[in-house]
DNA sequence: TGGGCAGAAGTTTTT
DNA sequence: CTTCTGCCCA
């Protein structure tokens, strides 16, 4: 039997061997965390207080996920086939798949992604004949996604004002094309299954007696509805091991709520809060620095990394003249730390925006570096995969209007704009699908939809008792893709990727435990039979629940193996739901160019934090948000403490942004940081001499402007008093009496409406021209400064 | 039906 | 400056 407790710290120890009680594991970076999380699973099944089959571990990556489940197996002889780990999206998925008639969905319902999503609203608002100007289909987007993140159907949001009014209904209406199509966007997939537990006590149960154990990853980056889903998972009885880090809380943006963990901690009445504080991957300097930084935000759980090893280095800091010099002198850093032995491959540059990436890119490139850009376009977001799959998604649900309208003319066949409008038509007028509406279509317009309408039907009966790989290879073959991509001059990449589909198809069916000779559109006996003794690990796990439940009375048939899906669901689902890697690039030894948030969670024997200016990091837009600035810090947390050995920090006087030269000063991060851990490898300029006095009220974006003689700027600079010295602040004149009383159409007291904060009245205003700013007050978002230029605030009637 | 062009917009991102 | 979107024309 392996000593899964070997070599843990006493803090790591005390985690792992808790008791089944609530706890809440605040994990600093680097301390950890993850090996926490496995042990903890491995040595509850080791010891017997928990089976494969009654726990529960929720990620937020695919990869995460994949992580624990391959460490996990290689501490344990488990069989995973029984274990519920994966993201919140994926379980959802799983568990509606199983219950699907009690979630009111069609067995064979689809995953839109955000593309999916926002064609499918586009087409919807087209439909009603909605202005797309004054309702953009992103910001309905947001707003759907918003309301269902918080729980919230369309008859509870509220629709106090004309602007939300016009939301809700489309959300509604979003919401009746969904459901006719049999499609379920992201957020939908969590609040379905939130809903199916709340409205379905026998099912809830059935899950509270199975899941005694459930465990989260990254609590910290959980939103409301996530919570409340894992709150009905856990009952009355049942205990959530959640592990995260506060300070390292960087995607509110999109969601996620800190409150959460204190939420958590007071709810379920933890009695044990264990911080993991021991560091194990920075060297002394490096862990001060980032310690300090944090120490700045206010509202934190509170945690201070140590670590055994040394000081080490200092951080090295440089002030460079320009973006290009900065790039120009990182690539030579980088190049001498490649001759002092380093691999590429554990030096990253990190910076705040992906725009930042192309100055670095192009000096690697002429330095003859090679390096690995992450993010872009990932394999299942490509245009050739993504029509093959909506071929194959038609073939498992005709009513699926999203796969339907991007291939009906896709290759080409005499089917135009004018057809696809009479048959959309078509379909709202007898409330169905535009495949189903096709016979009430007439003329030659009529014929052409009825044969793409054949194709389909002869696809679908040919691939009746295809396996899912055979299947993939035949419809893009027989839906003339491959033929299509052969004609194409710079087409041998798609054709390949459409290879690569059948390879991924062959690849999904034997990893996920498929027989290779499976119909894809079945459902696979042996795995339905075969999956009833879920757990295969000991004799106690007769009486176990989740065996327990297959024959268990009441609940809604053939839900009850949550692996009953065909191979062509779940394989649609994956590739929903795991977009694949973005594209490899050059060599595998290369350096790592990413930003700060897709560097979470890594770590580099060397790191570059490049652009640490005022408006870029901290980036000016955050400063609307009430708590954007702790945010950015966190986020600056983040990359510090991704560095093992050595870090650089790096800004530029000036930098080429969107065609304009902007003139930044450096980041406030440095002022926070302790001054001895720091090495000015150029010159420190005082801050204050410098630059003159920082005005600290609201709107902090400002302390950066643009050069005042090229006055192309939307944030043309008005300010003045800032002392000229060298260089580029030379250029600056004096430019406080140029202040017009320019005419900006708003006025004091005006009810105006902002996409993203909603109604509010302005309570000020000033500057002019394209630096015009205006104090609103916000209903629900209290009073920010915005910059009328680009702010785009409405006046509301 | 597709190419060409003008105009807009440009933090961060996973599912 | 660059990239994407939507529109218009041949």
């Amino acid at each position: 039997m392996p000593d899964l407790l070997a070599n843990l710290n006493p803090e790591q120890l005390a985690a792992v061997t808790l008791p089944n009680e609530p706890a809440l594991i605040l994990a600093g970076a680097g301390s950890g965390k993850t090996r926490v999380l496995i042990t903890r699973i491995a040595w509850l099944i080791q010891q017997r207080f928990a089976t494969p089959a009654t726990v529960l571990a929720v990620t937020f990556t695919n990869k995460a996920a994949r992580e624990m489940m391959g460490r996990l197996t290689a501490l344990l002889p488990i069989d995973t086939r029984g274990m519920w780990i994966g993201t919140f999206h994926g379980l959802c998925n799983r568990m509606l798949r199983a219950h699907h008639r009690d979630a009111g969905l069609p067995a064979t319902f689809q995953i839109l992604d955000t593309a999916d999503q926002l064609s499918a609203i586009k087409r919807l608002m087209k439909g009603l004949g909605v202005d797309d100007e004054k309702y953009p289909p992103k910001n309905l987007q947001y707003f759907i996604n918003n309301a269902k993140e918080q729980g919230l159907r369309p008859d509870q949001v509220d629709a106090s004002d004309t602007f939300n009014q016009k939301f809700v209904e489309l959300y509604r209406a979003y919401e009746q094309q969904c459901q006719r199509e049999g499609v379920v966007d992201f957020p939908e997939l969590l609040l379905r299954c939130y809903e199916l537990l709340v409205h379905h006590a026998p099912l809830r149960a059935h899950y509270q007696a199975r899941f005694k154990h459930i465990l989260v990853d990254e609590f910290q980056d959980t939103n409301k509805l996530q919570y409340a889903w894992l709150k009905l998972l856990a009952g009355p009885s049942n205990a959530i091991f959640a592990v995260g880090d506060d300070d390292q809380s960087i995607y509110a943006f999109r969601g996620a709520n800190v409150g959460n963990m204190r939420d958590f901690e007071r709810e379920f009445n933890v009695r044990h809060l264990i911080k993991l504080e021991q560091n194990y991957r920075s060297h002394g300097y490096i862990l001060d620095a980032a310690n300090q930084l944090i120490a700045n935000n206010a509202r934190r759980l509170g945690k201070n990394l140590r670590t055994d090893a040394g000081h080490g280095e200092p951080v090295r800091v440089y002030e460079a003249a320009t973006d290009t010099q900065e790039a120009a002198w990182a690539v030579e850093e980088i190049r001498a730390l490649m001759n002092q032995g380093l691999a590429r491959g554990e030096i990253a540059v990190l910076y705040r925006s992906n725009a930042q990436s192309r100055a670095i890119e192009h000096t690697l490139v002429s330095a003859g570096i090679p390096y690995r850009v992450y993010g872009g376009l990932r394999f299942f977001e490509r245009q050739e995969i993504k029509h093959a799959l909506a071929y194959l998604r038609l073939i498992d649900n005709g009513n699926d209007d999203t796969a339907f309208a991007r291939v009906v003319n896709f290759p080409t066949r005499g089917i135009g704009a004018r057809t696809i409008e009479q048959l959309a038509d078509a379909a709202r007028l007898y409330n169905c699908s535009m495949a189903a509406a096709i016979p009430y279509v007439t003329g030659k317009a009529g014929s052409s939809l009825a044969s793409f309408a054949n194709l389909i039907a002869k696809m679908r009966v040919e691939t009746e008792r295809m396996s899912l790989p055979e299947t993939v290879e035949y419809v893009v073959r027989t839906s003339g893709l491959a033929e299509f991509y052969e004609g194409e001059r710079e087409g041998q990449d798609r054709l390949e990727n459409l290879q690569e589909l059948v390879n991924a198809a062959t690849a999904f069916v034997s990893e996920e435990g498929y027989g290779l000779d499976t119909p894809a559109r079945s459902i696979p006996l042996s795995r339905g039979a075969s999956a009833a003794p879920e757990i295969g690990f000991s004799p106690d796990d007769a009486g176990d629940p989740a065996t327990t439940v297959l024959d268990a009375p009441g609940l809604d048939e053939p839900a009850q193996n949550p692996d009953l899906m065909t191979p062509l669901a779940g394989f649609l689902s994956h590739a929903s739901l795991e977009a694949g890697e973005s594209q490899a690039q050059a060599g595998e030894d290369a350096v790592q160019l990413m930003t700060v948030h897709a560097a979470k969670g890594l770590e580099f024997t060397a790191v570059f934090i490049t652009g640490l200016e005022e408006g870029l990091f901290p980036h000016e837009n955050s400063a609307i948000e009430p708590e954007g600035l702790e945010e950015e810090r966190r986020l600056m947390y983040v990359a510090i403490t991704r560095a093992k050995e050595r870090l650089y920090l790096s800004f530029a006087q000036s930098r080429m942004l969107h065609g304009q030269t902007r003139y930044n000063i450096r980041s406030r991060f440095f002022d926070e940081l302790p001054q001895e851990t720091l090495k000015w490898l150029t010159p420190k300029a005082e801050a204050g001499a410098r630059w003159g006095g920082r005005s600290d009220n609201a709107g902090w974006g400002r302390d950066w402007f643009a050069r005042p003689d090229r006055q192309q700027g939307r944030y043309g600079g008005s300010y003045g008093g800032y002392a000229a010295t060298e260089g580029a602040a030379a250029a600056l004149p004096a430019f406080a009496n140029e202040q017009r009383e320019a005419d900006t159409g708003f006025r004091v007291g005006q009810q105006v409406f902002h996409t993203k904060f909603g109604e509010g009245a302005i309570t000020a205003l000033e500057g002019s021209g394209a630096d015009a700013r205006a104090q609103v007050r916000f209903k629900r978002h209290g009073e920010k400064w915005l910059a009328l230029a680009v702010a785009k605030l409405q006046v509301v009637e």
